[in-house]
RNA sequence: CGGGGAGUAGCUCAGCCCGGCUAGAGCGCUUGGUUUGGGACCAAGAAGUCGCAGGUUCGAAUCCUGUCUCCCCGACCA
């Protein structure tokens, strides 16, 4: 492709609008515009690697026997109301105006409604329906490019079994397929177990990227693979001390003192000597929840012991329910529930706020002090401590979810009556899965893990083109003519080439686009270097240079482009 | 939806607090010329309903009210 001749409009500055590297290097490098609040033009060089991505990902979906369709993203509300799920999405449902349709923001309903009546024997099935198609969330808020957009390209799958076993193969085909996808990608990825939640189902895997632009936190083991969301992490915590002896209670006058932190400093005390109190209230009742020194409270986990609503108390509840404001409460004396998180089970000496302003308690026996205590895991993993399952230290980060696949069972069958007919005749529902991944997530994931300071580094699989061809200058007909000449033969030999040819542009303009750019081969025809026959390639990615005769450039390249 | 920030030329921004000449700069763009190994130089030029609506005023980019849009943090995220 002449770049002469191409809209390729690159960005010497950095966008306003633009936070993370992935967005900038998109907008910079010309790959998409932002049309609105969450809704992007892919812009031709965009689209050429979204393509490479899209390509990639129906090549290993054929090849666990996916057939690829298109459905319509216009769907008619009636068949979301009978699986109860206009109401279930809410407001992120995109309802059209004039007439009761809404844009589809996945599909399991449409094709649970293809497969009804069409799929009609055990004979039939399994089947893996698959499109690559652009989806439609009202989300509340847009954000980090095209990570989280009202409109986006999903691929999503759709299996059809007879049965939960043959449901769990057609899961494995998809977890195996989503595994080559990303390696082909290039992408440093993991997987996370993960509850299904409101989709329906049994079991589900999101496969993750590690990064801060990312809208999940989760606590990831190098070393076994141990990854769970941050809301359901554990990890192995040094608990507090039973001692053998346990200390009269006494009070302590701690003026000013509010925070775990601060009262270690105070008492010249180490945190695993205290205990931190934080008020909740779970449906209108206050309950105390007791943690060990700075842990946090998961308020998932705590959400999934006590059921119903739960809340942080207000400030001004505090002084009401336990007689001091925060930083000054604890345990001891406390008139309501109180839950205490596994870490502090049977601890004695600790220290904690003694329910009046400005004043601790020492020596707390949690066994003789305080009634009725219940222990639970409550607290919120941190970075550095030792993971459940093989003891080495975990990490615990921001991740971009790039794809989830679910075993949906029969939820959506049964709604709508897909049922077949097996060996004994009988009437069975289809068993189904349903298995996504965020087109341009991947391609904004592939420029989190790949650029420096002077812009994109694409790799062989993903890259636009394989060779950025630059005439220095197009006013030197030696250059001309022979960039020319290499343009048409290297075009020619198969390789994907984008040429330089602009006319009235300076060298530091050209190389600084193509560093942009981030082809991984860089091919530059000077005077300087064709006065003796040669030309330059540079590696994009590692900076290195030859200087090779053109007569031995194709063996060059082919050996570059190779490795 | 809560909190914060911003809308002025294609892009990045100044001017606004303290109202007052034809509204500016850099980059980009057009034309001519000189340049061509790391975002060149000279000259001439085109380009803006100052987000929108209303108000105050002799006079509004500037002050007031409303409204829309965009960005960031949070909530939300099958």
């Amino acid at each position: 492709m002449k770049f002469s001749k191409s809209f390729l409009p690159t960005l010497k500055e950095t966008p306003a609008e633009a936070v993370i590297p992935s967005h900038i290097l998109m907008i910079r490098a010309g790959l998409v515009r932002q049309l609105s609040a969450g809704i992007y033009t892919w812009l031709p060089l965009g689209y050429k690697v979204l393509r490479k991505v899209m390509d990639i990902i129906r090549e290993e979906m054929n090849a666990i026997g996916g057939q690829e369709f298109h459905y319509p993203a216009l769907n008619p509300k009636e068949i979301w109301e009978q699986t109860g799920r206009v109401e279930a999405f809410g407001d992120i449902m995109f309802h059209i105006k004039n007439r009761d349709y809404i844009l589809a923001p996945t599909h399991e309903e449409i094709v649970a409604w293809h497969a009804k009546g069409a799929i009609t024997s055990y004979k039939d099935l399994p089947q893996i329906w698959y499109q690559i198609q652009t989806k439609f969330r009202n989300e509340p808020r847009p954000r980090s490019g095209v990570i989280r957009g009202r409109q986006f390209i999903m691929k999503d799958s759709y299996s059809l079994d007879r049965s939960f076993e043959d449901l769990d193969k057609s899961y494995e085909l998809h977890d195996r397929a989503y595994r080559k996808i990303f390696d082909r990608c290039g992408l440093k990825y993991f997987v996370v177990g993960a509850s299904s939640g409101a989709m329906g189902g049994s079991k589900s895997e999101e496969f993750m990227v590690k990064s801060d632009a990312g809208e999940d936190t989760v606590a990831y083991c190098e070393k076994c693979g141990y990854a769970a969301n941050i809301e359901v992490a554990q990890s192995i915590a040094a608990p507090a001390k039973r001692h053998e002896e346990s200390k009269e209670i006494y009070e302590i006058h701690t003026p000013n003192v509010k925070s775990i932190d601060e009262l270690c400093e105070f008492l010249k005390i180490d945190e695993h000597e205290t205990a931190k109190s934080r008020i909740y209230i779970n449906d209108g009742k206050p309950v105390l929840v007791l943690m060990l020194g700075n842990d946090e409270v998961n308020e998932t986990k705590l959400q999934a012991v006590l059921g119903g609503n739960v809340r942080p108390a207000h400030p001004d509840e505090l002084k009401e329910i336990t007689g001091a404001d925060a930083g000054s409460i604890g345990p001891v004396g406390f008139k309501h529930r109180i839950i205490a998180d596994n870490l502090l089970k049977d601890a004695n000496n600790l220290y904690s706020g003694a329910n009046k302003n400005d004043y601790h308690l020492g020596g707390i026996d949690l066994k003789r002090d305080v009634p009725q205590f219940e222990y639970y895991d409550l607290r919120t993993v941190e970075s550095g401590e030792k993971c459940i399952r093989c003891n080495s230290t975990l990490e615990v980060f921001k991740a971009i979810e790039l794809g989830h696949i679910f075993k949906l069972g029969t939820k959506y069958s049964e709604a709508l009556g897909v049922n077949y007919l097996d060996e004994s005749g009988k009437e069975q529902p289809i068993v189904m899965g349903s298995y996504g991944i965020g087109v341009e997530r991947v391609l904004a994931c592939y420029l989190e893990q790949n650029y420096d300071e002077r812009g994109i580094i694409w790799k062989k699989p993903l890259a636009p083109f394989e060779i950025h061809l630059i005439a220095l200058n197009m006013k030197n007909q030696n250059v001309s003519e022979t960039s020319e000449q290499l343009y048409n033969e290297l075009s020619d030999a198969g390789y994907e080439v984008l040429f330089d040819d602009r006319i009235d542009v300076s060298a530091g303009f050209k190389f600084n686009d193509a560093d942009l750019l981030g082809m991984p081969i860089q091919l530059i025809v000077s005077e300087k270097n064709l006065k003796d026959g040669k030309v330059e390639l540079k590696i994009r990615q590692s900076g290195e240079k030859y200087i090779v005769q053109l007569t031995e450039l194709k063996d060059k390249l082919k050996k570059l482009l190779n490795e």
